[in-house]
DNA sequence: AGCGCAATTATGTGCAGACATAATCCTGCT
DNA sequence: AGCAGGATTATGTCTGCACATAATTGCGCT
């Protein structure tokens, strides 16, 4: 089970400790020298393993306090810029999208100014529905900056999505992220079938390089989307 | 600004370059070696700067191939579990809350097997609202295992809410959070002062001490509530 | 050309020792 | 008792060196 060796070892022996509850939450463990004496290594080692435990969370550390098992452990989760075609697939389902509109247009004031672009810019205007096993899934509404993203007008985006051509071609520096609860758009629920008003997990994010605005992009899940994860 | 020493500094002049673009997304940047010389520093401080840049998702490194910047940053988040009085706090509001019921009863079938409870064992069932200026803020709603949290019977929770009394006094070491959207239940609108089927943002978590199921919590935040974060 | 194996190379990790730093502990003074 | 300041101590970090490991490069053979 634990084929860890080195400094890894040590962190996951440590955590086996911590799990068992031979460490009890709120208390202190050994210091890092009467741990490296007991696992016969270099006090660098144990502190590399310690260090990491105390990133994950699990542990606080503090000069001449010593280490303390935190009660409440602040896991980090990862939220992703998921390609949702691997996020379906993953799934096991199977992946489609369609292209509902395009068009270019000045964009709403509450994205212009989120982008931070001048009053009368035009961007490009896509709105997207992305399938799992033929239901749908995610709606997708975004806005592009067009001189950001060189090679947007030789796309077929019929055939790739934006969502993955952007995440596979272009990088950004920045971004922000915004998890929220929506209440469907009459053409939400069109396109995801469900009732105008329903509650839909949405997910909003802004993407620059270098300070140039690249997209917008909301992403309204189906009813019942949710999002786990360990903490 | 950059107040750094040691590898912190190293790691920060990194940072720099990638935001100026001096290291563009998707190069490769110059080797340990090389930085250490220009830094007039240990390769292992070097190591301890780049690894830290790569932990936080900006930089891939592979043995002999070299560090490369990744195009698509994935950064973490980090989802607490908030004393709801702190984040209102935090927010510069005043802080209050009521506690609307307080029960022992047998939960329903979605709360037991996800604690993973016997049919027939009875929980304490609390609901609370949380207030921010006078104004709802979240609803929460609560299963609790009497036998894992010693002390409850002698807790006024009209004083100290359930939440902060947990998060202050009761460790746990495994839990699972669930963020979602859902639509209002009656109670829930009245209590937020907001239709029913209302979209809310809503935040589950399980948690447990070593095995032994705690508390199941739902909290559902008043209508536009976000929880953003940088990417 | 194609293939396999060895040399090369950049990162990963380990060690011992040293000093820095922050916090606590403790002593002695008032 | 209260306080100031020094001793103590656990973690934080750096250095120089060594070897491990993974992956690419490239050589040499067929």
């Amino acid at each position: 089970m634990t084929a860890a060796t080195g400094w890894q070892a040590i962190r996951d022996a440590a955590l086996a400790r911590l799990r068992s509850g031979r460490w009890a939450p709120g208390t202190l463990i050994p210091t890092e020298a009467e741990l490296a004496a007991e696992f016969g290594c270099a006090r660098a080692t144990v502190n590399r393993a310690l260090r990491d435990l105390a990133a994950a969370g699990y542990l606080d550390r503090r000069r001449k306090s010593g280490t303390r098992v935190v009660p409440h452990p602040v896991r980090k989760a990862t939220l992703t810029i998921p390609v949702i075609r691997k996020e379906v697939e993953g799934l096991g389902g199977t992946y489609a999208h369609v292209l509902i509109s395009r068009a270019t247009a000045v964009p709403p004031t509450a994205v212009r100014s989120a982008l931070g672009l001048p009053a009368d810019r035009p961007l490009l205007h896509l709105c997207t529905l992305h399938r799992a096993d033929g239901a749908a899934y995610a709606h997708e509404d975004r806005w592009l900056n067009p001189e950001a993203v060189p090679g947007l007008d030789r796309l077929d985006l019929t055939v790739t999505s934006a969502n993955e051509w952007l995440v596979g071609q272009v990088p950004y520096t920045d971004g922000r992220l915004s998890l929220s609860a929506a209440a469907a758009s009459p053409e939400e629920a069109r396109h995801l079938g469900c009732a105008p008003g329903a509650a839909l997990f949405t997910v909003e994010r802004i993407t620059w390089l270098q300070r140039r605005p690249i997209t917008w992009v909301r992403l309204s899940y189906a009813p019942g989307h949710r999002l786990t994860t360990d903490i």
